[in-house]
DNA sequence: TTTATATGTGTAAAATGCACACTTAAAACA
DNA sequence: TGTTTTAAGTGTGCATTTTACACATATAAA
């Protein structure tokens, strides 16, 4: 191994030199912001305002600060757009091809966010370029946004079959039929409603309130919320899996 | 949002300027190296020769340079250390903790490989500080490294139970056996001998050969190969998932 | 010829997944 | 007040998958 392959890093007899600021790069984050309003999953995009591409869509990002790391950014740069924190956010994977940014040399990590959109208006910011899509019928973005956005997808395809973070794009209380329509979204497929709910139910970390839901029809549905302390405990103690 | 959040980048009329060099840093790979010798899951690691964690063990590095993408500079790291390319290679996560590096602050894009030990002698370079560990008694690691393989041996079990990647750890030719061996350290777990060859069978990937592997045993053992072109027209006529 | 060793093979029971259709509650309306 | 309308709510049987499990075989070495 030749010694300039070596990490300087990781050798403490070489300090900060030409060789690695030559090296340094920007690093950015961009959010893939997925919502839910009950019906159908959304996707948060931003309008370009500016040349070039200008009127193009856009995930929304920032570049990563000094004294931050790349999960404190992607916080920052949420609460920046949406002036919410106290999101479910996860880190998706890094983009680096050299002429992805047509403007300049840019790595940047992408990470996605979940969101109930019927809770979470956002009253403290105005951000009049923002706009929620219907993941069925998001436009053309910029860069390789799309190859982001499409990454995003299957990964909340996975994770909802594995984990309960559906949970994060629903209000705490919500129908059955809402909890499907979730998973409908996410899975792009119909499911039988009688085989969901018995699924649901066996796994049971789901509470049934007497409330009904009064809303959405004559009869009314039942509402739910989802168990956090029960899961975690099954979890702890018998390494019990949310599979759906 | 402010101005300032936007991303610079994305703005034709701000070009490179102090407010990006200032926030510019370090980007390095590490890789988690996966082998086997079929019989157990190997890492290889490398052992610091200088101060400080002179004599700690470490995952192989190198630092993202200007003309090249990650996925490049991940090759050109494992090429370096082993003299070999055409190896599995996938992204897995990247680490940002301000003070994971304790020289400087460095952000680190781990990626894993998977390699056949035996076929692969490194006859090319010379690496005296490099040494295989079974991946049930490797050593602590210096940084976040041991985090590192702990998420990678995560997504090497959830990927080998539906991509046949486990083929990248084997030579061409495999006995059954050997394929059962790979499983079990990669899940961790003991296999039903019958079961598991039924699974496979059924999967209808492999070419079960006339000859034998008379090393192991009295009886010998059939050989086998993966059958890639097989595999790959049912994917995309079918849309077959390999599923373990 | 015997012995030792790892290979190779099938079936039955259990668990899980999947398809499928009618009744009910309550509001709206006649 | 009865009839209609709408979505909610509920259980079973069949098919598939998963799991548990034990003995015969081929061959090299003694």
């Amino acid at each position: 191994m030749l010694e300039e392959d070596l990490k300087v890093s990781e050798n403490p007899n070489m300090h900060l030199n030409y060789y690695q600021k030559e090296d340094q790069v920007l690093l950015a984050v961009d959010c893939i912001i997925f919502g839910f309003d009950k019906e159908n999953l959304k996707i948060l995009l931003i309008k370009r305002n500016f040349e070039p591409e200008k009127g193009k869509w856009s995930l929304i990002g920032g570049f990563l600060k000094k004294n931050e790391d790349l999960d404190e950014a992607a916080v920052r740069v949420l609460e920046t757009l949406t002036g919410l924190n106290d999101i479910y956010l996860e880190q998706l994977h890094t983009y680096s091809k050299i002429d992805r940014d047509p403007g300049q040399r840019t790595i940047s990590v992408a990470y996605y966010a979940l969101i109930d959109v019927d809770s979470h208006r956002f009253d403290g910011i105005q951000i009049d370029s923002a706009h929620w899509f219907d993941i069925k019928d998001a436009p053309d973005l910029i860069f390789d946004h799309n190859e982001m956005v499409r990454k995003a997808k299957a990964r909340l395809r996975r994770r909802a079959l594995t984990k309960p973070i559906g949970f994060e794009l629903l209000p705490e209380k919500f129908t059955m039929r809402q909890l499907q329509n979730l998973y409908e979204s996410i899975l792009d497929k119909k499911l039988d409603k009688r085989n969901f709910i018995n699924k649901i139910n066996s796994l049971d970390v789901l509470v049934k309130l007497d409330e009904k839901d009064m809303s959405v029809s004559r009869k009314g549905a039942y509402l739910y919320i989802f168990d956090k302390e029960k899961y975690e405990k099954k979890v702890e103690e018998d390494g019990f899996i949310f599979k759906l």
